[in-house]
RNA sequence: CGCGGGGUGGAGCAGUCUGGUAGCUCGUCGGGCUCAUAACCCGAAGGUCACAGGUUCAAAUCCUGUCCCCGCUACCA
């Protein structure tokens, strides 16, 4: 590959679960935005993959009466399967449990160890099993873990510390040399607001006894690597970290998407690992909210949980991406319901959209039945309200798409697909073709094509496959392979197709 | 005074950064068109933009205070 414009980051899942319509949106996401650069002919790199180890992971093996080993190797294909069946078009899928990750995991840790980064100290505290952690005196609610509800055990521990606490200044400094780091604004916000609080050192090994599924630290085999300090590092152990040379050409372009309950790990952990290390930070981590069902959180025990190959199977993929951008704002909480769904798809996809591209079809077929193709070029106006518009939609697709505020194109978008509706109605080329005016008719059905041309063009990203479909149609097989600036303009098509195989892409869903 | 988000016609939301007659989708009612996927177009009813105060010629938008809802506070996209 060659020297990377962007490298695209999603977290690595954990497989102590099946992929869920959350797991599917922030793939899906990074595969969109991978798609979107590609139509401006820059190179994108994307990651994926899955989080293998830690205590939840062995229990869950151990629950389901498999070996640890087979355990993460269904898991992990769970997912790979899932972002396959959706085509996603990821680079590398990496897992934890590789070698090529544990390398780096180990190599990180010893430099750290000798730096004095790492040091060993004993602790002792209130540790809840079902958090995996310590729980300090503070979160304590009755003597209980505030989560779990349980008497959490008093342990004493000797570990190992990561100096967490040494790079927390230089860590906020930098959020605050680069404004746009952490976006949207809100949750840069809420990690200054860490700060507040004493930032301390993280523990970050686990003895034996307790956790014996994960990476053992190079310089005391008695113990393994606490998970976090273990998965974040895939960032950079999957591009090349710390030998090869191309490493810096990922790294100095990287993009992280995570969703916001991972905002702290990725902060203050990842944050104060990187500079530790003597590392450049990440270019920007990007934050989005959470899919609530009909207002709730997601749970396996409300039997709430949408899978994604069902949801294919049923819907299909395209009109899922679709939603995905058009519905949530980016960063906030959305509602996912089957509900919303069809009457997105109905509303936006089959009415408006699709419907726009079945009339048009028909009638060009029907008004120039002995054509094969038309020429349209020479009739497009200059300029016309709906090329305006469509501009204002290409403005923002170049600048909103790009930070990711998708659903200001969008709504763009759709007013135009409105106005061309409106145009179709008001200028009437059922009546125009009665006066055997060609000119006037390739001149209003010419300025709809464009627009719909054009704009399909832009939702290849979205909506692959049925982008691509309707591109065919219209006479331009090729058009994926466009580059952005020519393809946009303005009567950079002679012709188009007269004759079509299929005139409906979007079938309206009755529930 | 822990942090963050939200409170806009019946429902779901945009607009708030960069103040200037309140907008979209769905739903309801009436009309039109016929190219199309019970589609599309036009019109109507329906909102004191949570509340109070302030700044301003002008506030959903800026400032101050209050109330309510949600999320986070080291498992989770």
């Amino acid at each position: 590959m060659k020297k990377p414009n962007i490298y695209i980051t999603t977290p690595l899942y954990y497989v102590n679960s099946h992929p869920h319509i959350g797991h599917t949106f922030t793939t899906v996401v990074a595969d969109i935005v991978k798609k979107y650069h590609q139509l401006f002919g820059r190179e994108v790199y994307l990651l994926t993959g899955t989080d293998e180890h830690g205590e939840k992971i062995a229990q869950a093996a151990q629950k389901a009466g498999v070996d640890v080993v087979s355990f993460v190797d269904e898991n992990s294909k769970r997912f790979k399967d899932v972002w396959d069946l959706m085509a996603l078009d990821y680079d590398d899928f990496i897992r934890t449990t590789e070698d090529r990750h544990k390398k780096v995991v180990k190599y990180l840790l010893q430099k750290l160890y000798d730096t004095g980064d790492i040091y060993f100290a004993s602790y002792e505290g209130h540790y809840c099993l079902g958090c995996e952690r310590f729980i300090t005196d503070s979160e304590l609610v009755d003597g209980k873990c505030p989560d779990h509800g349980t008497i959490p055990k008093l342990v004493k521990e000797e570990n190992y510390f990561f100096k967490m606490s040494k790079y927390a200044e230089a860590f906020k400094k930098e959020i605050e040399a680069h404004p746009d780091m952490i976006r949207p604004e809100w949750y840069r916000n809420e990690v200054l607001g860490y700060f507040k609080e004493k930032i301390e050192d993280l523990c970050i090994s686990r003895p034996k006894e307790r956790v014996s599924w994960g990476i053992e630290l190079p310089f005391d085999d008695r113990f393994v690597t606490y998970v976090w300090f273990d998965a974040l590092l895939n960032y950079i152990s999957a591009v090349g970290y710390p030998d090869d040379p191309n490493f810096k050409n990922y790294w100095d372009v990287s993009e992280h998407f995570i969703a916001k309950d991972i905002l702290k790990t990725h902060t203050l952990y990842w944050g104060t690992m990187l500079i530790s290390a003597g590392l450049p930070l990440y270019k920007h981590l990007n934050v989005h909210g959470y899919w609530n069902m009909s207002g709730m959180k997601m749970s396996k025990s409300i039997g709430n949980v949408i899978e994604p190959a069902s949801f294919k199977e049923k819907y299909g993929d395209q009109g899922l991406r679709f939603f995905f951008l058009r519905e949530m704002h980016w960063g906030e909480d959305s509602d996912f319901t089957i509900e919303r769904f069809v009457a997105r798809y109905n509303t936006d996809l089959a009415n408006n959209y699709g419907n726009l591209i079945s009339r048009t079809m028909g009638m060009i077929e029907k008004y120039f039945v002995d054509k094969d193709k038309i020429e349209v070029a020479r009739h497009l106006p200059k300029t016309h309200p709906l090329k305006e518009a469509l501009e204002k939609v290409i403005k923002s697709y170049k600048e909103d798409f790009y930070k990711y505020e998708f659903h200001k194109t969008l709504d763009l978008m759709w007013a135009l697909f409105d106005e061309t509706n409106k145009y179709i109605a008001e200028s009437q080329p059922w009546n125009i073709v009665k006066l055997g005016d060609e000119a006037a008719l390739l001149l209003v059905l010419g300025t709809v094509l464009e627009v719909i041309r054009i704009t399909t063009y832009m939702l290849l990203p979205i909506m692959p496959s049925t982008s691509k479909e309707i591109l065919t149609e219209l006479g331009f097989e090729g058009a994926a392979k466009e580059k952005f600036d020519d393809f946009t303009k303005w009567g950079h098509s002679e012709t188009f197709n007269a004759k079509y195989k299929n005139k409906k892409f979007f079938e309206r869903i009755e529930l």
